[in-house]
DNA sequence: CCAAAAGTGTTGTTTATACACCCATGT
DNA sequence: ACATGGGTGTATAAACAACACTTTTGG
């Protein structure tokens, strides 16, 4: 078959997903990039995403298009804005929904690169060149989830189920790229309630152990202040 | 011409834009609808908005479709979010990409109504059935207003150049739906150093005349706190 | 002189910031 | 015993919340 069989009385842009998914290794903010195995910007780096089906729901596109091309399911994904320029695509009208997401730093084993999909962690502030306008889509990203750090329970989506709060403190600073006093992020964190100790500690080097703490309500991202 | 000339190898979504527009009137947050002239929801009330136009930017669609409709220009418009539900038009899948858009109250005069369209302002806590899930987008709309109040000068966008202390306040209280106190209230604006005594004064009643203030970056919607 | 909205300060409470030492462990 | 990261409190400053009376005008 080499018809073009969709037709319509108007003419209408393709729609995709893009996926900004982010997650913290080796104490840096590291996100996921695509290598792109077709024209246009082939052999380039991008965002993972893709064409939404007729039938489904933008989230649940981006979702598919996450788990098709890395394996990864079942993680906090928002919708982020929508990118439209004219001329972002130069093969077509493109119109690209985009999302952001967060993955656990013990969750981000990649699927095996296939024949289809070779996909790479990259520090946020060492990215390669990146197709089409995803650079532009990669800042508004990195404003949101800096902006969202403040006054939503966000950062808890980067950790593993028991965590320091050395190590959540960890998180803080790395995304907003500033030391914090450890005596006043404490009490900030533990005056809103949000964690609890476990009563079970790290032994981690010659050195005091520490508390390991969880969240008190995982999954939900709410807000706070 | 009968035949559908618009054609591609993948199917396609139609993408329009929506428009949430908001304005104050006698006290009241207010919004605009049109009247349906056609299928589906025909003779219903809707948000303004319709198709993208293949070689526009999508901001630029709201906006179009808001002046073809209204005669309304020049305003204030954000993107807010992108409602793709599959089944939210019975004809179509159709992306609808919504704005909210804000306009002083000195400037709501519509154009007459003419064969093609009817708008009409409604008080927000008084909305009539809507068609599509334009519901959901109005919610959605006001909730974002609501939160801007607090970290952004947006409320400056439903004033007209000249303004009282009072007046402004009206505003936040109307939206806030609550009773702010009035000596903190203009503490908190001008500590903001966002407004500026024009030296002019209104004679309202029979009362003691009001400053008139001018905001000082007018045009400008910025974060603050 | 009365009614009506404009205008103005102080006090207590909460929240944020700055800052330094002791503790428990492994080697 | 020493090096390492874990853990803790206090004092100051800033922001916010509660609260009532005087001023100026028009009629």
């Amino acid at each position: 078959m080499n018809t073009k069989q969709f037709c319509y009385w108007h003419p209408h842009p393709a729609v995709t997903t893009d996926i900004v998914l982010f997650t913290l290794r080796a104490e840096k903010l590291q996100l996921l990039l695509i290598r792109r195995r077709n024209p246009p910007f082939q052999g380039g780096w991008a965002l993972p995403g893709g064409f939404l089906d007729m039938d489904e729901d933008l989230a649940d596109c981006a979702k598919r298009e996450l788990e098709e091309e890395t394996g990864i399911k079942n993680i906090y994904l928002e919708q982020l804005y929508t990118f439209g320029k004219a001329k972002r695509d130069p093969r077509e009208r493109v119109i690209s929904v985009a999302y952001y997401a967060l993955i656990a730093s013990d969750r981000i084993t990649l699927k095996p690169a296939s024949d289809a999909t070779e996909a790479a962690w990259f520090a946020f502030d060492e990215l390669p060149e990146l197709a089409f306008d995803h650079r532009e889509i990669v800042e508004k990203a990195h404003e949101r989830l800096v902006a969202k750090l403040d006054y939503s329970t966000i950062a808890f989506q980067f950790m593993p189920k028991q965590f320091t709060l050395s190590e959540l403190q960890n998180v803080y600073e790395t995304i907003r790229a500033e030391a914090l006093d450890k005596r006043n992020f404490r009490k900030w964190i533990l005056a809103r309630n949000l964690v609890e100790a476990t009563g079970l500690e790290r032994r981690n080097g010659s050195h005091r152990p520490a508390q390991l703490f969880h969240f008190k309500r995982p999954g939900r991202v709410e807000i706070i202040r």
